[in-house]
DNA sequence: CAGAATCCAACAGGATACTG
DNA sequence: CAGTATCCTGTTGGATTCTG
């Protein structure tokens, strides 16, 4: 629970480090279509994220897997497969990501 | 819930939504500080927020208040007084915070 | 298919000075 | 106290081309 009294001075900074993870454009919708499917290969998230670019996708899947929340498996063949899926601890952004979804679910068709 | 089958393909914004409306260095650092202490004055969250400058405060409370999660209310005094408060729809985004900050503590200190 | 490399634009964000 | 106003920089992100 998020005590005031309790927090307002210590800790102050694990909402800015948990922030700091999923900022970038596209980290949040990465992770959020991994929960949703549990696995993606490139184009698939390519697909599932309109606008993205080769570039941004890889920088940002580079940068998710840097830090811990999916892995990336290759596949010795040809055509190459890669699969993406989120490892223990990004799977625990499940609940946040859900929260945030269900705000923006209420903010925007509030019940739709 | 967040049940994939129900929901891939279908409003697959609602995060982009949410993120797209926290998104900046300070902003979910200034919602949070608001969360704790209800209410805070320009000078009190410069304190409360190491490292930011008035320009960037002022730009990103600007943008909460226009994205209606924040209210500012400015007293005609001398000095100046503005008080800042999260609206009811700001203070919704609690859980999402409050989620994202529980992560952050379990990833940084793991129970500490 | 899943990128790497290169180049470039836009904007987020910072430093500093000034003000009602 | 609570901002504005300028100026400046770095990163983010996009377009394009090339490759194993």
């Amino acid at each position: 629970m998020l005590t005031p009294s309790a927090l307002d001075g210590r800790k102050r900074c694990a909402v800015e480090a948990a922030m700091d993870v999923i900022n970038g454009k596209w980290k949040v919708m990465i992770l959020y279509h991994l929960m949703l499917t549990g696995m993606q290969r490139f184009n698939g998230l390519k697909r599932r994220l309109p606008g993205v670019t080769q570039r941004m996708l890889t920088k940002q899947l580079r940068e998710l897997e840097e830090e811990g929340l999916i892995t990336r498996t290759v596949y010795a063949e040809v055509p190459p497969r890669v699969e993406y899926r989120l490892t223990p601890d990004g799977e625990e952004l499940r609940p946040a990501i859900d929260a945030l979804r269900e705000w923006g679910i209420r903010r925007g068709l509030d019940g739709g």
